[in-house]
DNA sequence: CGGCATCCTCTTTGATACTG
DNA sequence: CAGTATCAAAGAGGATGCCG
């Protein structure tokens, strides 16, 4: 990307990456930790595979992707973030937030994939009973299933199934979504076409509802979602 | 700018704001408030014309900036923020205080205005004297200055100049900024050349130093810069 | 001068095919 | 699996013209 030659540190960082693509290669590495070529072609639905391999490059290049030679048995490569990679969580939890506002219509035609929830549950569900047993929580929406994992505090999600879920949400990706974002009650979303099977008693633990009332801890460094 | 397609709520936010220059304007507009075309234009040197009217009105339909036609003495027409685009302050917050890394170097070429303070002094900055006596900082850098108006537990920042400072700080920009962001103690900046004139004793007010020790209160919401 | 619109060139992107 | 090669289309950058 040509620099915007500004000696300003939000232009800077649209200068390593600001590039169409760059930010998506990093959420899906944020997401699922180390990925094959192939994860991150499958995970960036509609990307040209030249493209990708250019800004895998250019991320190379601005240390923020590694490249890991995996031994046998993987023998393939691994891409992952470093650190300053990492630190660009925060961005995308900000844009994330952000952009929930466009995900209240129907998708119509838009892809998607279960992992993608990772965000969306780190940041609007939180584990209000730490000392609580574990959880898991199966999602089931547009063929690709993603589980949820709540344990003392923290929050993780990644692509997936579970046979022994406590709670399995199947439905439309929107509502499953309104649900996390507060927007819709559970019954309401039933209501709308959800399908709530088993404890559904885990969502008042997860969801910043009634109680514990609304706005009260806004958001200090909470569970994250790994691979 | 082409929709990547994805029922993603990041991938979203960038299907609006993703377009070169677009989260700059935002920047701009949420530095200093209402802006006229022209103001734009010198805040984001090296646009091209035609794309500034582009972005504007992409921005525009998007809803995240509404066109004010101002009446005389004015009589132009006024940029402003909607809602939801001020909403995207969190956004450049995050991309700000990832980007200071990219800062440490000099600039070189780079432009600079001083207004682009306002972001690294709101996110450094913090008025831990909220009931002391109101401050101005000048700063002088690359002949675009900048004050700071320190009052009541706020740190906001704006294009010009202030007889009456309380200190001024003139010197490189990355010298200035580098002394915000912790890099630098007072001391150290000035023997790189920064020159601290009047009562530096303002800075242990501002500058997350060894007192209050480091990391004890991340982030809240502050102070924010306004016009 | 402020707020664009036009024209032209150059770069980036997207789609597809092909390779070790 | 992990890319490279090719090519048409879209977008960015720069200069300049227009109109109140």
């Amino acid at each position: 990307m040509r620099s915007y030659g500004e000696y300003c540190s939000i232009a800077k960082a649209l200068d390593v990456i600001g590039d169409r693509w760059s930010l998506l290669i990093v959420r899906e590495l944020l997401i699922r930790g180390g990925c094959r070529y192939t994860d991150l072609k499958d995970g960036l639905p509609g990307i040209a595979t030249n493209l990708l391999s250019d800004r895998i490059r250019e991320l190379e290049s601005a240390g923020l992707v590694r490249r890991e030679d995996a031994p046998p048995p993987v023998a393939t490569t691994l891409f992952h973030l470093t650190e300053a990679g990492a630190e660009l969580r925060p961005v995308l939890d900000a844009l994330g937030r952000w952009g929930v506002r466009y995900m209240i219509e129907p998708a119509d035609g838009d892809q998607f994939r279960g992992q993608w929830f990772a965000f969306p549950a780190s940041l609007f569900l939180r584990d209000r009973d730490p000392g609580g047993p574990p959880l898991l929580i199966e999602l089931r929406a547009a063929d690709s299933p993603a589980v949820i994992e709540v344990s003392g505090g923290t929050v993780c999600t990644r692509p997936g199934t579970a046979a022994d879920a406590d709670l399995t949400l199947a439905g439309a990706p929107q509502l499953i979504l309104r649900l996390f974002a507060g927007g819709l009650s559970p019954a309401q979303a039933a209501d709308l076409g959800l399908q709530i099977r088993g404890d559904a008693r885990v969502l008042d633990r997860l969801l910043p509802g009634s109680p514990d009332a609304a706005g009260s801890t806004p958001a200090g460094a909470r569970g994250r979602t790994r691979a």
